[in-house]
DNA sequence: CGTATTTGACCAGCGC
DNA sequence: GCGCTGGTCAAATACG
């Protein structure tokens, strides 16, 4: 299914590739020139410019796109890559992204890199959604993905290492939501009770912290923070694992509550995998403080 | 009135 | 030891 769906963004993404390249308008000037030294028809002149000032505008909004579409694509064909050969790394280069050493160029690349680290796993417990205006890829690391040592590191990797290891399961969410949103409340069918905001050093868009509260046993975390340059990427972080039966999608044809059209709810369904073996001795404990 | 959200305070881990 | 930063708590507030 992940295939199927990242053959459709490739197919995509080169056809809008093809024809991309702002090559066009300005063969459409000159044309236009043309005709307004001839001095023929003036109204045809104006109605052609407006149109080429309606498809310029269009044409960036289609190549911003395009650039956001192609860096997933990167980003999935990496992972993708790193998946099919897990020995072979060869172009990786993890670089400092968790740390957050201002890579303000690098952030896609860096992106890309985290991914593909989560998805060395030798099990590939990664899951990819795809909606026709969303786009959700979940990525779930488990704890013996600490094995795999970088390689030419500059200077951190043990502190990002120790928090990986630290954690046993985390799973990344990474929802296209619109950034008329301005509430970091995701509704991905799971009741979460928010529980804190901070604002991180390197992204000035705030972190909002959730928990779950269907059930008084299950302490799922959740982080919430859209990218610093791509507002429309919001950034999900699940920690943990739910150990009760998830909500049935009861939300029918109803209308809104606060009258959002474009809400974040994210129902592209993460099929995470439940493969992170024991989960005994896990629900019991739920003390919190 | 009950519940969810907001937001400043508090604390723990880490680097210098 | 001190400062910084991320994570959590809890009182206050908003909302249904
Ligand atoms: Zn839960």
């Amino acid at each position: 299914m992940d295939e199927q769906w990242m053959i459709g963004q490739t197919s995509l993404s080169l056809g809008l590739n093809v024809g991309g390249p702002r090559g066009a308008p300005s063969v459409t000037r000159v044309l236009l020139e043309e005709d307004f030294m001839s001095s023929k028809k003036n109204h045809e002149v104006e109605a052609l410019e407006a149109e080429l000032r309606r498809v310029g505008e269009e044409n960036r909004r289609l190549s911003h796109m395009l650039r956001a579409l192609v860096a997933k694509y990167a980003d999935l064909q990496c992972k993708v890559s790193g998946t099919m050969a897990a020995a072979n790394n060869h172009h990786q280069s993890w670089t400092t992204s968790e740390d957050g050493s201002s890579a303000s160029a690098t952030r896609k690349r860096a992106r890309s890199d985290s991914l593909d680290t989560a998805s060395r796993n030798p099990s590939p417990p990664l899951a990819a959604a795809g909606s026709s205006g969303r786009f959700a890829v979940s990525v779930t690391v488990g704890p013996d993905q600490a094995e795999c040592t970088p390689v030419h590191e500059p200077c951190n990797s043990k502190r990002v290492r120790a928090d990986e290891v630290k954690a046993s399961r985390v799973s990344k969410l990474y929802v296209h939501a619109d950034p008329s949103d301005v509430s970091l409340v995701v509704k991905d069918g799971f009741q979460w009770r928010k529980y804190g905001q901070k604002v991180t050093k390197d992204n000035p868009c705030p972190r909002a912290y959730f928990r779950c509260s269907f059930a008084p046993s299950c302490q799922v975390k959740k982080k919430v923070q859209r990218s610093a340059e791509d507002k429309t990427m919001l950034v999900a972080t699940y920690d943990g694992d739910h150990n009760h039966a998830p909500p049935p999608k009861q939300q029918g044809s109803g209308g809104r509550k606060r009258g959002d059209a474009a809400a974040v709810r994210v129902s592209a369904a993460p099929v995470l995998v439940q493969q992170q073996g024991e989960s005994g001795s896990f629900d019991g404990g739920a003390g919190g403080r």
